[in-house]
DNA sequence: CCATTAAACACCC
DNA sequence: GGGTGTTTAATGG
């Protein structure tokens, strides 16, 4: 069985469609090897497909004005992204980029229209997708303004381990301490201390550009 | 004050 | 050579 048709199997999206939509799906579906640090869109670029991670690790952007960059989500192996434009009918609002080498899949807009137009399990799981990205981006904001670094960081972390959004994310993160820091808002000087204090407290074991994730419920859940 | 960060540094995988 | 761990000086609440 091929890697895309692995992930078709094991997504949660595939399961309420008829034979033949599966079919179409099989046959329109392409994958793309993109290297580390690689853009796999930019901001500004046409929407034309829904886009699937296999496996890998990606992260959406924006620069600002002055320069600075800023990190939103990340983007774990498993994941399927960018319904959210392709619904909307916009270009894209940010910048997509590899954080290591991953292995994409890519569903033409139209195919995606048409389970959206004939689907309601495919509905569903859309609904059930972005009520997710709701909640995770509500929360981002609550620990944002909210929690203290350390906090953060637990928190960008066990994000990536969603179990709607990101189904297939690995225990061992392939990320620099730099990248945690993009995601957590944070310097890196201040997510290396902070992943030293996960670490004490037996959540995380740091490695050598990679974490080794214990504990997820931990993460969320934890104090000072 | 205290915490955080940018910049610069020396390891080392 | 990029990622990592640390120091130092500057900044801001």
């Amino acid at each position: 069985m091929s890697k895309l048709a692995k992930l078709l199997a094991e997504a949660t999206w595939t399961r309420g469609l008829t034979p033949e939509q599966r079919a179409r799906v099989e046959r329109d579906t392409f994958t793309r090897f993109v290297p580390k640090g690689a853009y796999i869109f930019h901001q500004g670029d046409r929407v034309d497909y829904w886009l699937g991670v296999i496996d890998g690790l990606c992260k959406m952007t924006k620069t600002g004005a002055d320069g600075r960059v800023t990190t939103f989500v990340g983007i774990a192996s498993g994941a399927w992204a960018g319904e959210g434009s392709l619904i909307r009918g916009r270009s894209r609002q940010y910048d997509g980029v590899t954080l290591r080498d991953s292995e994409l899949a890519f569903l033409p807009r139209e195919t995606f229209m048409l389970l959206l137009d004939s689907n309601l399990a495919f509905n569903r799981f859309i609904i059930s997708q972005l009520n997710e990205r709701l909640a995770q981006f509500i929360e981002l904001a609550e620990f944002d303004r909210l929690r203290e670094p350390d906090a953060r960081v637990a928190h960008a972390l066990a994000s990536l381990f969603n179990p709607v959004l990101s189904p297939g994310t690995e225990s061992v993160l392939e990320i620099s301490q730099e990248e945690v820091a993009n995601l957590a808002g944070l310097s890196r000087q201040r997510v290396n201390q902070a992943l030293s204090l996960l670490q004490e407290r037996g959540l995380l074991r740091i490695g050598h550009v990679g974490i080794k994730i214990l504990d997820v419920e931990g993460l969320l859940r934890f104090e000072l």
